[in-house]
DNA sequence: AGACAATTTGCAAACGCTTACAACGTTAAT
DNA sequence: ATTAACGTTGTAAGCGTTTGCAAATTGTCT
């Protein structure tokens, strides 16, 4: 069995008897063949293993039926819960997904962007906290359409799939708050990025200010998302004397937790924590963690249904969706 | 700025007043070129925007720069970091993914395969516990070398990157065998699968061995592959008498922790854990998870790697690769 | 039976690029 | 000067499809 090439169009054609165009309207489900020509080029094609090839079709058709996906890390639970809601949803339509890790690096996510329109896929979807002037321009050059999951871009151009992060994160500070705690110290992404910096923080002031509390700037604390981080900036986090914590990642928020009760703390006694992504580690640990809980799914789902209607031309209800969130009470709050 | 369709090569041709032919040797880097020329040509192409649509060159050169890897699920930590290790040097060598998730279902992973075939891509990298005939033949009618990374095939036909499962568990079963238990449970996956079923009970007998215990089913327990399900054997486990266990998923392993706590028995002075995937949650849980260490990324890495030289022809020194694993003592063990 | 409409089919031009091969212009050696 | 040899550029034939349009076939109605 050697590398014989497959079978093309013509091949098929030849064998029955009828010309290129007849055998592509059957392989497009055309309506307008004959059903008994249509049989026998059915049959052709069983017998000589024929497969369409996707590449000549894309040059011809202009379609590519796949769409492109940005996102920081497919490692990162967060992420990769959106991927795989739209990689269901993409396959439902049809459509590949050709994936790109950027790290959240502008230059990266610039080249990725580039190299998709290239490829020509049909449509892109985008994630990461920022967007940078520069990526957005890409995105808007790009010759397809774009929708940002989890992802928001200041002036609303694009198409994006949401949680109210703000309301979020005051719902989630609130919560402690009510518990009576003074100093409640909040934990952020790098202060710049829209989603897991400036939106965090709103949502913060917001709760603080419904609640006649003054804003003190040693209560803020940004990390990296990683569990190390957690350890290192719980320490802090105690220094500055505070009581209860609201993050912007778990597994910051498992650091933050391990780290206190190293300290001899009990939670959700002495300290209180909430976290903000609800992934499956929030249920995982002892005590399991208070968070807001976000349709992650849903998310990478609705935004790649959105996507499959601007690729069609079809326009939007609604194009800047904020999906519902709550908040799921678990045992770093006492409720 | 409607939706100008980009410049073609031939635009770039015209407007520099060479041909075609000279456009593609410059974008292709082809020496061939006077350097005015090439410079000119450089210029028209920055002047006009142009980017070369990879599907057209895809036709014509029979080569997309595209691999597929074909994985159970993008969300399970275990197999994103293959994933990313994949990209991470696909990137490296200028291929772009196109990835798929399956849930390991056989029908699923040979319409996967067929699509990436028909989409033409240059190779496949497949993960999955087990590879049914029909799969292994779609695989190899594909048009397309393949590699197999974190999965096995019987007959060593196809190329592929893994640790020794069979060592491994061994060691971890001897590991925990060591501190006196006689009763020691494991728990595997779908006892028919090759990695997560066969091959664990072959290196958890071969341990018993070793060590002159005799092997007793009732202590053999097969799981999904989640959280609960560790929570639910956990019950039997102790039922069993069991006085350690060594399983096959960490998120098992960690339910299976947490239950036995929850009856007031101490880890590890009652009871004794190794897991096999030495994902990041082992390290987040309170005790810390001992486990096999695996080179995720690497494995991942080094089929990618592998998969380059197959699509250009080279021959490998090795085609069934196997990564060096190691003990990761931590405190579900007393080491 | 004839005319016309409707249904099926075939033709051939794209799609945007790569790549043998041929053709050209230069240079260097004789 | 002549010619071989080389470096540079152009020509044109694909690559495997889709698709608008024309042609052919079939069916319908007088």
């Amino acid at each position: 069995m050697k590398k014989k090439s497959s079978a093309t169009i013509y091949d098929v054609a030849h064998r029955v008897g009828v010309s290129l165009a007849t055998v592509s309207r059957v392989v497009n489900g055309n309506s307008n063949v004959r059903d008994s020509t249509k049989q026998k080029v059915l049959e052709a094609i069983e017998e000589l293993g024929y497969h369409p090839n996707a590449v000549a079709r894309g040059l011809a058709s202009k379609k590519t039926t796949t769409i492109g996906v940005v996102m920081p890390d497919v490692t990162d639970v967060y992420y990769s819960e959106l991927a795989r809601g739209i990689d269901d949803v993409a396959n439902m339509y049809h459509y590949d997904v050709l994936l790109t890790n950027t790290d959240e690096d502008p230059v990266r996510e610039t080249m990725a962007v580039n190299n998709l329109a290239s490829k020509q896929v049909d449509g892109i979807i985008f994630m990461g906290n920022d967007l940078e002037r520069e990526v957005l321009n890409t995105i808007s050059s790009a010759n397809a359409p774009v929708v940002l999951a989890g992802s928001v871009e200041g002036e609303g151009r694009l198409a994006s799939v949401n949680i109210d992060y703000i309301e979020a994160v005051k719902e989630a500070t609130e919560a402690v708050l009510k518990n009576g705690h003074k100093r409640v110290a909040i934990v952020t992404g790098p202060i710049t990025h829209a989603i897991n910096g400036l939106y965090r923080l709103a949502g913060y002031k917001k709760a603080l200010e419904a609640n006649q509390i003054e804003y003190d700037d040693t209560l803020l604390f940004t990390t990296h998302q990683d569990y190390n981080a957690g350890l290192q900036v719980a320490q802090k986090i105690l220094a500055a004397g505070a009581t209860a914590v609201v993050t912007y990642d778990d597994e910051v928020a498992v650091g933050i937790m391990n780290y206190i009760r190293d300290q001899g703390k009990r939670i959700p006694e002495d300290f209180e924590i909430i976290t903000s992504n609800d992934t499956k580690l929030t249920i995982m640990t002892r005590p399991q963690v208070t968070s807001i809980g976000q349709p992650k799914y849903d998310i990478g789902a609705v935004a790649m249904r959105m996507l499959t209607k601007l690729m069609n031309n079809e326009v939007l209800d609604e194009s800047q969706v904020k999906l519902p969130h709550t908040l799921e009470r678990r045992g770093t709050t006492i409720n």
